[in-house]
DNA sequence: TTTTCCATGTAACTCGTTACATGATTTC
DNA sequence: GAAATCATGTAACGAGTTACATGGAAAA
């Protein structure tokens, strides 16, 4: 609760720029997959319970002829609870486990060339998954020597990738030995 | 729902040996704290879920006047659905994305020494989840060289969370200079 | 003219969480 | 005699998912 995911994003990009939310659920599609998975009703819920609690306050706007939008921006409570998230959030490493390791556990359980062959496949997706990420750009300016927020999370998720690929291959190679 | 976490750990500790609930959640919370966060009540309630899906059966026991136990052991799909998911599991790599970048993201709201010192909480934090895991004593015997499910676990974790460290120290490297 | 885009939502469902209930039994 | 252990659960709530509804406008 104290340290909910979707709300620190929503607040957060509320704080970046008033949005309406078909606005935010475009951005978050578009530019934001590899981050989060919030997905567009998600959203629309979250977004009515953070006006509810008075955290967003919205004004209707229209275009010509165009639905309606509810157009969303940060009440002060709301910037508040946003900076108190986004300090939890950063002053928190990863809660308990990484996915990937529960199958792990299990491995005994498969003839080995057949757990040789899985956790190939999962070395493939995961070299697909690394070369996606170098080829995001990198933002130039602000923040120190040129590192948006965006960056840094690319950064530290190719970081985290590329060490997860090394296990692999070395976790591979010792499996292979028997 | 093809990869549920939660499914394939109980269908994985009931294919090991039949256990009632209470014996799964003590094993749970004694041993593996650090790969998931499955709840009492959860639990239960999803042993439940799998009988009435027919992945496990149950017999009632009693021993003298103790209270009586729901044993449950695995089915025939009980056995299928383990290896399908345990396959699924093996398969994949981490999916999407890592928890703690969603507040990198917006770290360019705080004043730059705040963020030094959120970090560096994180920081610290992470040390003390790496030192803890370094404590977990190895198994020795079966699977090749000595390897047994949970120590290949560990061992990603331990992998995962030195990057994480050496990210996170770098990182802050930069931020101090500016 | 059929499809895609704009924009917001609802309904039914599943899963998870916390807090509490029960009642005997071993341990302090 | 009080507290922790054994063993299973219920109730109320919060939040997520998929699939669907609506209805005009722009694009193919």
């Amino acid at each position: 609760m104290t340290t909910d995911p979707n709300t620190l994003l929503l607040l957060g990009l509320l704080k970046g720029q008033r949005q309406h939310g078909y606005q935010l659920n475009e951005f978050i599609e578009r530019n934001l997959g590899r981050f989060t998975t919030l997905k567009k009703a998600t959203a629309y819920a979250a977004l009515d319970r953070l006006e509810k609690k008075g955290l967003i306050e919205a004004t209707t706007e229209q275009e010509g002829n165009r639905p309606a939008r509810r157009v969303y921006g940060l009440t002060e409570s709301g910037e508040a609870q946003f900076f108190e998230l986004l300090r939890d959030h950063l002053a928190q490493p990863e809660p308990v486990a990484f996915y990937g390791d529960l199958g792990l556990m299990f491995l005994n359980q498969l003839p080995t060339e057949e757990t040789i062959s899985l956790l190939g496949e999962r070395a493939t997706q995961l070299g697909a998954q690394i070369a996606d990420l170098e080829r995001v750009p990198i933002h130039e300016g602000a923040l120190g020597r040129g590192l948006f927020g965006v960056d840094l999370a690319v950064s530290r998720q190719l970081a985290l990738l590329r060490t997860d690929l090394t296990w692999l291959t070395q976790t591979l190679n010792h499996l292979g030995q028997s």
